[in-house]
DNA sequence: AGGGCTACGTAAAGGTTCGGTAAAGGCCGG
DNA sequence: CCGGCCTTTACCGAACCTTTACGTAGCCCT
């Protein structure tokens, strides 16, 4: 099965040399010569990664990556001017998982999109909304709740996501800054004890066991206990 | 709760550089000079992110790359050469998720590693650390835990980290100093009993066996022996 | 052999950082 | 403006890293 790249570039000439070359490789490519079109492209769901242009006639390609960073989490891989250094480092900082500067080395760009999708088709585990048993507790991602014993455990939205994180590396340390991102959707921040709170609370309606289901790794995060 | 880079650089002087910016910029630092201690590091420490440079005075950086995709999917920036293309398309051929020309700029490296964790935070990677035995020890990463037995030694974070490294050298003489940067991530200062007092600790919650499994080797370092 | 120097062992004390949690504050939809 | 929920604040206790202090063992030199 190969993969699908949208190319979001104005220059007609380097576009379909370089369609040309990743079709040859196997890629399968969508072409786009404007952000208007690109945005729409990359929106209906029918490529797996992105080559955005920076530079292009109507949309800046910064702005057509953080509006796509609104929406989904498609990688994008950035062409930039040679040696534009703002460029590259804002890229990053709005979320472009790799740059590769003009002109470019046909070569190189396959290589980084075969490196990156190497990375994903890795880190996807292909969970979906199956139900998920750890010992008494059931995960119902469809319903969003919880079970425990066959009685649902009554979770606030923020908790659920927490607890179901933490279920999901069951057995070994999900550290605070991971659990943040994953259940938070933000960046842990110096004495934010958000997630503390949210622990402390889990740990309540989980009954205070001893030991405790939920265990503190200090200086790390937090663990939950395997049921053995 | 900070990131943790493995830096594997034979230059000290580049080694110092990047690792002081890395630490300025909120990442923890390990550091190894070779590719041996690297691959040790690499695979004992649960380290996020390795930057690792091709060219080393024992094992070449391509080899090391092979050997630890061998075994994990750490992610993986590669230290090149600048202009040879070879030792890229190389890398990414092994396995690298992303490479750096030398020389390089250090701010360029933090924005690419913190492109690449980002992708990694928001495709949920599970960590497959695989669990390592030594004799009637048995090192968890994932759980950041040593069994002794199957029984789980009450270790803290530091005492985890030194008996770790001494774990993964088992047999032979780690010196201090080196020990001290690995598992405390610090220089060893004059005077400084530290180390020390964690080994001390460590002998205790081991047993206090005789001939003792951490062995002292005066003026150098200590040595963990495996009981046979 | 003995003195002196240095490295190491370890108990105890010190100090700092981290995490638990109650309570107050703020935000938002109804 | 009320109730639910997330977040912030504040205080406390515990964990644990580090320092200090003193004792011991190894090594070298005369």
């Amino acid at each position: 099965m190969q993969n699908r790249v949208l190319l979001i570039e104005d220059d007609d000439e380097l576009r379909e040399l370089l369609a040309r070359y990743l079709a040859s490789q196997g890629f399968s490519v969508r072409e786009a010569a404007n952000g208007r079109d690109g945005l729409a492209l990359a929106l209906g769901q029918d490529c797996d990664i992105v080559v955005l242009d920076i530079m292009l006639p109507d949309i800046n390609g910064l702005d057509v990556l953080r509006q796509l960073r609104g929406k989904t989490h498609l990688p994008v891989i950035l062409l930039t001017a040679r040696g534009d250094e703002t460029d590259r480092i804002v890229g990053f900082e709005v979320g472009a998982d790799d740059y590769i500067p003009k002109p470019c080395n046909p070569r190189e760009l396959v290589a980084r999109l075969q490196a990156l999708l190497r990375r994903i088709a890795w880190d996807q585990k292909t969970e979906v909304d199956a139900s998920r048993t750890y010992g008494d507790l059931r995960v119902e991602p469809g319903q969003r709740r919880i079970y425990q014993n066959d009685a649902p455990l009554e979770l606030t939205g923020t908790e659920y996501e927490v607890l179901q994180v933490l279920l999901a590396h069951a057995g070994s340390v999900v550290r605070k800054t991971d659990l943040m991102q994953w259940a938070l959707g933000r960046r842990l921040e110096a004495y934010d004890r958000t997630l503390d709170m949210h622990i402390s609370n889990l740990r309540k309606k989980l009954g205070n066991d001893d030991p405790p289901r939920i265990e503190t790794v200090r200086g790390l995060g937090y663990s939950y206990r395997i049921p053995t």
